[in-house]
Formats: structure tokens, C-alpha cells, sequence
DNA sequence: TAGATCAAGCGAACCGGTTCGATAAAACGG
DNA sequence: CCGTTTTATCGAACCGGTTCGCTTGATCTA
């Protein structure tokens, strides 16, 4: 492989006059310069990423942590992983992908070695042991999730609140009073999943200051048990017009238990998921849902994190929680309570 | 940051020798070398990775080319990247992750900037353009998917003609004569998914030599159009007793269309799939399947692949293609056919 | 006790880029 | 026409590791 050395040398150069040329970086006459890329691109030039690294101290490598959590729906982490690996390549960066189940550990060694320029955290949790590392880290951090304790981060997140109010609001206003919220397993919030109850909660305050009336119950993440709770839980619950879901899995498996039961939406029942459209197309999900949006958290992420890598924010520039506003994408699944003729 | 100077100063020796101390490639006092440790340690000395591949030319990364295709089922896609992932984990490898679209161009430069040690392509067609430049490249690579020429790299990919014998045999033993086989669309052959006719013909093939009949059609891979192209072919062929999928959609949308049309598996019509447990899993899916194994492919390639890199395996020794013999996950869907009450 | 062997540590060179300061030649102004 | 500025290039140092060869002093052997 062709170093800059060769390059010089056949351009009849120094070997910093070779850079110069390729960079730009200082004047260098034309005919020089002529004479020194048609050479680089005789020779195959291409610079070494570990030699640049070590003289410029950047990498153009950005670090992608995600953890594949045995009850966290697969499929969807990846639309995140899309999301943040085109908008890297976009922005020139390379994504180093780690998908240690001890973030902590895998964090420390890329940001001590050096490795990446910054960092992309997906999936944080309310009290996540990455943080404290990446706050020691040298690199900037951005995250794609809510945690406890954003001091030192770029945070952004779908805004779980407005959502679950958005939820229960509309389907109030159309004349529900009985509803069902059906979340993630409850060791999902354990593990530091505050975006369930985040969720949840707003949409109990909401029910609560409108006067109606909202079960909210957990709901496994794993086939075929979750289609099993459902019919439970409808069997249970009879007065409910309107279902409310923030559980993918539950979400997939609920075309098939309404088939069983007989029931059509809107006809029967209104239903309103949380999930992203990809999620949606991939299962054929008929119901109206808000919008998740991974590509964009992933996009949003990516980018601020370029803008601190590259100082065209200061270092110590306020960080940024931003909130992604609920999007309702509206597939025909909700409509007035059945028991209400309109 | 602390350097390795640094800890050569702490320890009061030379940079060379905190260097050997630390890595253990020539003897060094115990003595030294605890007070080389205990240094290391106490300024949380990590070594920088750029000047360390300068030096040895070894990054401990692995470059992983994956591509999101359109028509590609894109859960499928993120069980050979855990697979992947995973396994380079365990051997001590980072991996980079590339999802241009330009894989060619992606992959010249990873491999000409020397960011790895070696790559793993994902997703290989027959004709594939990323190939040419992985043989002109100096690292190694492996590759799941069997593409027309093999030369020069080492490969690993499902039998698929074997799995196209195993699904019409099986049926045919227990008394079918007419079956549908359902493919992905018929650009991805075009684009040179060769897997989706090696799998086809094998099974037209098997019920020519059995005397039965196999309609071989080419179905959508996006929901809902593949629901309605089963009900049209499930109308178009009433004496077709056994189903054959090679195709993840269809798959997934095929237990909503047989509760549409009010029909069970195996009573009424046997089904045999070609996908994995994980998406079965995932999907709920009550079939029978011949597993397609993506974590064990992608793991197959990884570990011959660092061996290729660590030189167990001299430079030109003999590359291997390998086929994973399909294995048969029995979910129950298969039986004898209704017209022959056993 | 002289000569050979060996262990331990040091210094220097190298990997392949980038960047700073110096220098020589060319252009400029008075 | 001479001093000053500008322009283009060069050489050297540096980034932070690894590795080779040499030196030194201790141990061993005859």
C-alpha cells in the first residue's frame, strides 16, 4: 500500500508538500499540485486511519452502544441503528457498532483507547451505568432515551408524556370512557425503562382530570403470551370501547386475538398503538398509532453529536434535552364508541 | 490522557520497557513490572488505539458490510449482525458497521485506510460488486451468501438446495402430491439473490424425480400486498394440500390469511417454512421450519475469518465454502394431507 | 579467575500521517 | 536598485505506541 512517502517521492516532493497538496491546507502551486494527485491517484494513494488518528487526534469514527435486551422488541432497535448509521455516513463519520451486554465496560474501553470521536447511546435508562462513564469520557455523548440525570449530554426522546395525554384525549373527545392501556412488562420499568411509566402516567392524569376511566395494566413482550393476556384482559374488562397500546409485541399480536374474538376496529373497539410506521408496514398493523420515530431520534442524535465533535458548538455550550412531539398517524382504527350511535 | 511515557516516567523506566512489562513479549522483573502495573493503574493508562495499529498494523476491527435492501426483510437482517457482533466480541474484536448503499465504495475505503483487519459481507449476491474489490483489498474476508465465483474468500451460507429437497420430500412421504412453494419477489433473483432459485429448483427438481407437482410462484415481500397474493393463490390452486414459504412476509401474514379463510394447519393444509427460530419467535409463527440459522452463519464467518487474521491459517491456504445442513424445526404444521384419512 | 552465558533494561528507530518554523526565490513598492 | 513582503517548498518534530539491537552487571563454567 502506497504511503504519502511514495507519493512525495514520485511527485519529486516533500512529503509535507504531498500533504499540503492533498489537504489544501497551505498554498501550494498548481503545478505542484497537479503533479502530486495525479501520483496519489497512480499509486492508489490512501491515507492510513490509524496514522491520521494519531497525529490529528480524530478518528471520524462515532460509537454506537446498543444492548439487545432479551425483552425488548429486536426489530425496532434496529430502525434506531439505521437511523443513526445513515446519518453518520452522511456526515463522513464511520460507526463503530458495540453490542456488549456490559455497556459500561465497552464505553470505557472505546472512549480510553481513543477509538471514536463521540458517542451515540441507544436505549438509555433512567439510572443507566454507561452515564457515569461517558461524563469521565473526553468524547461528547448523545443519547436516544431519557435518563434520570441529563447533566453533561444531548438527550433526545419521543415526549411519552404528550403522548399518553394525546391518547386518552382523543379517544375521550370522541366519547370514550373506558379504556385499556396495555404497557411493557413491568421488569422493563425495573431495568430503568422510565418511558413506560412516563407514558403511563400521563395518561392516568389525563383520564383522572377528564373523570374516565383507564386500566392500565403490563403486558408481556414475548409471542404467543402476550396474545393469551390480551383475551384475558378483554374478557375481564367488558366496558372497554378503547385500547391503548405501548407494548410492540402486543401491538403485533393483537390483529390475530381480534380475529379471534370476532371484533373489528373501529366497529368494536378503537385501538391506538406506540410505534414507528416501518413497525407498522412490516406487520401489516391496521391501528392508528403515534409515531416513534427512531430514523429521526437517530438523525437528531447523530447530528448534535457531529455539531460537539466538530466545536461548532462550544464544549461547555448548554446540553440539549429535546423532545420529539407525538406524531398521530391516523390508519382508521379509531372512531366513537360503539355503545354511543352518533 | 495518560501515555505510555507517562507510565514509564511514573515507574521510573524506560518508555521500551513499560511497554514490554505491560504486554509480557520479553522478561522483565517482577519487580518492574509491578511497579509498571500499579503506574498503568493509577493513571488509568489505556493504550491509544491509532498509534498501536501504526505500530503492529492490527486494529482488532472487523468491518461488517451489511445492506438494507428495500424488498429485504429487514428483521432478518439484525440476526446476522448480532451474530456477527457477538462472536467478534468474544474474540476480541471491535466491529465497524458500513451500511452504504455504495458497498463497494465503502468497502474500498475501510480496506485501502486499513480501519480493519478483515470484513464480513452480508447479504451476498451472485454477481456481487462488492467482491472484486474485497479480492484486490489486503485484508481478509468472509462472506454469508454464496455468490458465483468463490475464489479468494471464505464462505458460508444455508444449503438452500438441500432444504428445497428436505420441505417436497417430507411432504411427499406423507402422501402430498400437489404443493405451492411461495419465493421472494422476483427481483431479488434479478438483483441476484441466487439463494431464492438454488432453494426453487431443488424442489422442482425433487417432485419431478418424485412424479408430483410443485407450482413455483414468486410472492411480494411487503404486507398487505402478499395477504391478498396468498388468498389469490390458495383460489387459483384448491388441490394444493402443502405450503411451501421462502419468503419471511409471507410467513408472517400467512396465519391471518388462514383464520381468514377459516382453515387450520395441519388439518387442512400443511405448511413448512424456511426462516429462523429467533423470527418465529418473533412473529408467533405456529410453523414448522427449516431453520436458516443467522447467528450460527454469522458466527461461522467471523471465527474463520479471525483466523485467517490471526494466521492460523496460512495466507493462501485453501478457502472454504460451507454450507449449514438445514435443520427442521417441528412447530406441528405438517401431517398427512385431508384427502388421505391415515 | 578469565571467558561465556544470560537476564534486565535502555535508547533509538519506525509505523504514516500532520504541522510548525525556516528558507529561498519571486514579486513588490518607493 | 535595494529592502520588504509574499509565495512556495522543505526539513524536522511530533502524535503514542512497538520492536530491534546493544549495554551492563550478575551468574555460571572450566
Amino acid at each position: 500500500m502506497a504511503t504519502i512517502g511514495d507519493v512525495a517521492r514520485a511527485a519529486g516532493v516533500a512529503r509535507s508538500t504531498a500533504s499540503y497538496a492533498l489537504s489544501g491546507r497551505r498554498a501550494v502551486s498548481n503545478e505542484v499540485r497537479e503533479r502530486v494527485q495525479q501520483a496519489a491517484h497512480e499509486l492508489g494513494y490512501a491515507p492510513n486511519a490509524g496514522a491520521r488518528a494519531l497525529a490529528t487526534s480524530q478518528t471520524m469514527v462515532i460509537g454506537l452502544l446498543a444492548q439487545f435486551l432479551p425483552d425488548e422488541f429486536a426489530p425496532a432497535m434496529l430502525q434506531y441503528i439505521q437511523g443513526v448509521a445513515n446519518t453518520a455516513r452522511d456526515a463522513g463519520y464511520d460507526i463503530l457498532l458495540s453490542s456488549d451486554p456490559d455497556g459500561p465496560k465497552a464505553l470505557k474501553r472505546i472512549t480510553d483507547s481513543r477509538m471514536v470521536d463521540g458517542v451515540v447511546l441507544l436505549n438509555v435508562a433512567e439510572y443507566d451505568d454507561r452515564l457515569p462513564v461517558l461524563r469521565a469520557a473526553s468524547q461528547p455523548g448523545a443519547l436516544v432515551g431519557l435518563p434520570g440525570d441529563c447533566t453533561g449530554v444531548d438527550v433526545f426522546d419521543l415526549d411519552f408524556e404528550e403522548s399518553g395525554r394525546t391518547m386518552v384525549e382523543h379517544l375521550h373527545t370522541l366519547g370514550h370512557r373506558e379504556l385499556l392501556l396495555v404497557s411493557q412488562p413491568e421488569h422493563v420499568i425495573e431495568r430503568g425503562g422510565a418511558y413506560v411509566w412516563r407514558l403511563q402516567n400521563a395518561a392516568l392524569e389525563t383520564a383522572a382530570a377528564r373523570g374516565i376511566t383507564v386500566h392500565a395494566v403490563y403486558g408481556s413482550s414475548a409471542q404467543p403470551e402476550i396474545g393469551r393476556e390480551l383475551h384475558a384482559l378483554l374478557d375481564a374488562h367488558p366496558n372497554v370501547t378503547g385500547l391503548l397500546l405501548n407494548n410492540e409485541a402486543a401491538a403485533a399480536a393483537l390483529p390475530t386475538v381480534l380475529h379471534e374474538r370476532n371484533l373489528s376496529t373501529p366497529g368494536d373497539l378503537s385501538v391506538i398503538g406506540r410505534y414507528s410506521d416501518e413497525f407498522a408496514r412490516t406487520f401489516s398493523l391496521p391501528f392508528s398509532s403515534i409515531e416513534s420515530a427512531p430514523d429521526r431520534l437517530g438523525r437528531m442524535a447523530v447530528r448534535q453529536l457531529v455539531r460537539r465533535i466538530e466545536e461548532r458548538v462550544s464544549v461547555d455550550a448548554p446540553h440539549v434535552v429535546r423532545f420529539v412531539a407525538p406524531d398521530l398517524v391516523d390508519r382508521g382504527s379509531i372512531a366513537a364508541p360503539p355503545s354511543l350511535p352518533n
